[in-house]
DNA sequence: TGTCCCATTGTGAAGGTTCACATCACCCAA
DNA sequence: TTGGGTGATGTGAACCTTCACAATGGGACA
């Protein structure tokens, strides 16, 4: 076992090493001007040899800054958006807490993750697909801590960051009545969750416009098994289609399988179109027709804003920003898994 | 805009509201005997009138002890275990902080993203299955704060927590060659991470041992594309195989895809295999038989031996605990992808 | 030579919680 | 009635950094 160094070296032990007080080797430390060039050498040559680092909860406590960021995930927004996020945390400096919120439905949940995390945290990255608190609730929980919400309700008026679902149900939509689709199938994601959600209110209104007909409504739960199941479903209800547009790539992926099991080949008899552009989707069997979502830019924006709303509440006390919500468009990726309708 | 309570109540707030001082305050709080029922009241309706909260900074000051951990992912390691690991944190009472490290050949990185929590983290968790640092290294890097890795090298002297890959990849290969498979090719996943360099170093060991002819070595980096271009170079090297395994479930949904491209049917032509199960491979065409592992039971078990490093630490000033690999077995996965090769 | 300025360095207090210890009142037994 | 025990409550210091302000000394300038 190496000596380990049980205890951390303070400022006053730097400054006891190299003979000054602990406000000089601070001044050094944070490089303030006011240091004799000679006196700043000793210092340095003391915090290398005590390996001294400052005490974070100290500076907490004093600075009332934390440069630690909360990043609150509700179950089901798990998957993508998360490691864009964290690293452009980490990108802008800050240090980032992760809790996962157990039962979103519940405020007593979310107020017992914020109470473990007060003073401790400059601001709240929440991954929110839910409707179960509103801004004036959150407001109060954060206890007047900036957030910032991802993947919410398009239109929400809270500092929030989302993609437009409605615009790309609409491209999916719009593909598939190009290639000459009449009967168009849909099975979403869960009902509940907001991009899913409006995904499905968005095909249905565009097939109405379209003066098509909506099939049967059936919902996953963005699992592949979810999609596999939901194909027996909807064939089992003898609706016919010849596309199928999916919550999204995952559940494609099920779907496919259930279509193939069916006698039903992709794309000769069903189109098949998914959602979000995981890497995978392009390797399906037929590679996937999808709507791409940058998760990348999402993860930055949102982090970019949510610091800037840190720093200009903290340059005047009692303004808190200006409540936006930027929104991205997603892009469809076409590719072999939809092809013109058959004659 | 709601009125936001830009201060929080400390305990002398919650002392003056009750007309008691903050020892008394903290002794309710902290549920300590010897206080008067009708004080004890007073003090609990002033602390939820105030909506009191410990300040964690301060906590973190006078006591040494945060209940954070820290989560340490390298590059590459990201995907399977996280999910677990984060949950498994809460639920053991903890709060976790996520530090991607963006070089992990670089020991200055590690160093830097030490220095960031130091003092302010109870533990750390580190996912690193690659080889750039020792146990003394990384020992004096953590400067005596307990750590367990995970995923790392199988046999290594540190606290760790690895899955068995050599009895895995001797599954896969007992498995083929009792399908009467004698031609095994195999693409491995990036050869300087410890699992996947097992794995290879164990199917090639496993194919000698057999007296079967070992393959041309080709590795990919864990990522679907790098398993569809290893399976074209392995075509183009002319060498000829009834089997294939490949070095995870990703890579192995590449490879259908190039195996389909040029020709060959899975399982009749060529049997392919992977590893990890992740959810979607029941669902590949044809559904793949895979090495499960179980990231739940391992994410768990971190933690647990985690968590008592650390508390034996801080029972005992000087003693640091056991030192000890856990290992677990991974459990083959029979589906679809695999068959008796044809005669 | 005295005054002012400024570079350099030091002192004291605050921030909120924790812990050891002190104080006070009260009850019971000797 | 007094001493010891105990329950209830309060005081002071410590943890480490930060910040406002004080102090010292030397050089420049009048």
């Amino acid at each position: 076992m190496p000596d380990v160094q049980l205890k951390q070296a303070t400022l006053r032990d730097v400054a006891d090493l190299a003979g000054v007080s602990y406000q000089t080797v601070w001044r050094v430390v944070k490089e303030h001007p006011h240091v004799a060039e000679e006196t700043r050498r000793r210092v340095q040559a003391a915090v290398r040899e005590l390996d001294y680092r400052p005490h974070r909860a100290a500076q907490v406590l004093t600075t009332g800054r934390s440069y630690i960021l909360q990043l609150m995930i509700f179950e089901g927004g798990y998957g993508n958006p998360l490691p864009a996020m964290l690293h452009w945390i980490q990108e802008y400096g800050y240090t980032v807490v992760v809790t996962e919120i157990r039962d979103a439905t519940s405020r007593e949940s979310v107020r017992a993750a914020l109470r473990e995390t007060a003073h401790m945290v400059d601001g709240l990255l929440m991954v929110m697909p839910y409707a179960h608190l509103g801004y004036e609730e959150l407001s109060e929980l954060c206890q007047g801590r900036p957030f910032v919400m991802a993947c919410t309700k398009l239109g929400s008026r809270m500092p929030s960051v989302v993609f437009d679902q409605w615009n790309g149900a609409r491209q999916v939509v719009e593909h598939l009545i190009g290639l000459g689709h009449r009967r168009i199938a849909e099975i979403s994601g869960p009902l509940d969750n907001y991009d899913a959600g409006l995904r499905h209110t968005s095909v249905s209104r565009c097939l109405e416009l379209n003066g098509l007909e909506v099939g049967p409504t059936v919902a996953g739960d963005f699992d592949v098994c979810s999609g596999y199941s939901g194909v027996r479903e909807l064939l089992a209800s003898g609706w016919d289609f010849s596309a199928l547009v999916m919550g999204n790539d995952h559940m494609a992926l099920g779907a496919l399988r259930a279509l193939r099991e069916a006698g039903l080949r992709v794309p000769e008899d069903v189109s098949v179109v998914g959602f979000d552009d995981i890497p995978e989707a392009a390797y399906f069997d037929p590679p996937l027709t999808t709507v791409r979502q940058d998760f990348d830019v999402l993860g930055r924006e949102s982090v970019e804003y949510l610091v800037s709303l840190i720093e200009t509440s903290h340059a005047s006390e009692t303004w808190r920003g200006s409540v936006q919500q930027r929104v991205f468009y997603p892009e469809l990726m076409i590719r072999q898994s939809t092809r013109p309708v058959c004659a």
